[in-house]
DNA sequence: TGCTACTCGGACAAAACGTGTCCGTGTCAA
DNA sequence: TTGACACGGACACGTTTTGTCCGAGTAGCA
């Protein structure tokens, strides 16, 4: 099982949105974290359609927020660029072979798929918890002054 | 993300062996499955590499599990098809690029890092909680008890 | 005790997915 | 009106996953 590498950046862009006031275009984001510019686009867009983000073209254009980071959570981001589908998907392979359950005997749902579900949505919960503007925030507390100003104005440059 | 489909074909061939009394092949396990005999006995040398499963070979051998199955886990099945290695891996692109953070002053780990190992835990504690006796106990008490019996008949024949 | 048939195990291709890249289109500022 | 910049979707490449095959080893049987 693999999480699709482009969330690692999808979620650090937004941190970084986050502390932006103005658009930030895709080609600093991917200068600033060292990615290809190319494929860092295409998350972007993933966010955009996902409603996440707000993409202004033109000069001095870019992407932004489309709303308070403390009303989007990791999973949004999560679910944006990786998919909402389960990790798991039952193929009933109980209804298949010589020993079929028939299918109107097969009421009560795949005991193996319902505990898989339950440990998928308890993964989603404790993503769901954490809000962009907390890991913004820990992020503030955690780096020296120095180095957030020095970034801060980088970017506007 | 995807977990991998022999996942589900390993977890379904642990309950059956809970239950059957004596060795099994790969090939009835198979036809039992209507699965792929030659990729299913792929999963199940995993199964067997992590000590989960023992082969016996030669006539009437076949696998059978290496201990009580109120002793292995869904969470030991899964590592043992899937891998251990978490889903998401943070590649610390914050030590990147022009304003990256100096590895010094580096010290407390990435938040979103932090976030996604704690995610995982709880997805690995789910499966952890549930045991391979409990999933066969609940297919024992859903499935009619003629259909086992016949399985059962089946298995051994 | 040798033979035979049956079993597993690891090495070998094919396909699907994720990764990475490109250029066309729309839009804002001058 | 013009120009240039930034996004958006369509196009190859590489890697992982999936699927298959044949040889080595072992237990039962004559």
């Amino acid at each position: 099982m693999k999480l699709s590498g482009g969330v690692e950046w999808g979620l650090h862009c937004c941190v970084v949105l986050c502390g932006a006031g103005a658009p930030v275009p895709a080609a600093k984001l991917a200068e600033l974290h060292d990615v290809s510019p190319s494929y860092l686009a295409k998350q972007l867009q993933s966010l955009s359609r996902a409603g996440l983000v707000r993409s202004t073209q033109g000069q001095s254009g870019g992407y932004r927020l489309t709303r308070d980071a403390a009303e989007i959570t990791m999973l949004d981001v999560v679910e944006a660029i990786d998919g909402p589908q389960p990790p798991f998907r039952c193929t009933e392979i109980r209804r298949r072979g010589p020993m079929a359950v028939p299918p109107e005997r097969c009421t009560t749902p795949c005991p193996i798929a319902r505990v898989m579900d339950s440990a998928d949505r308890a993964w989603r919960e404790s993503l769901r918890a954490v809000t962009i503007a907390e890991l913004a925030a820990e992020v503030d507390t955690t780096t020296p002054r120095e180095l957030l100003d020095r970034a801060r104005a980088w970017l506007s440059a």
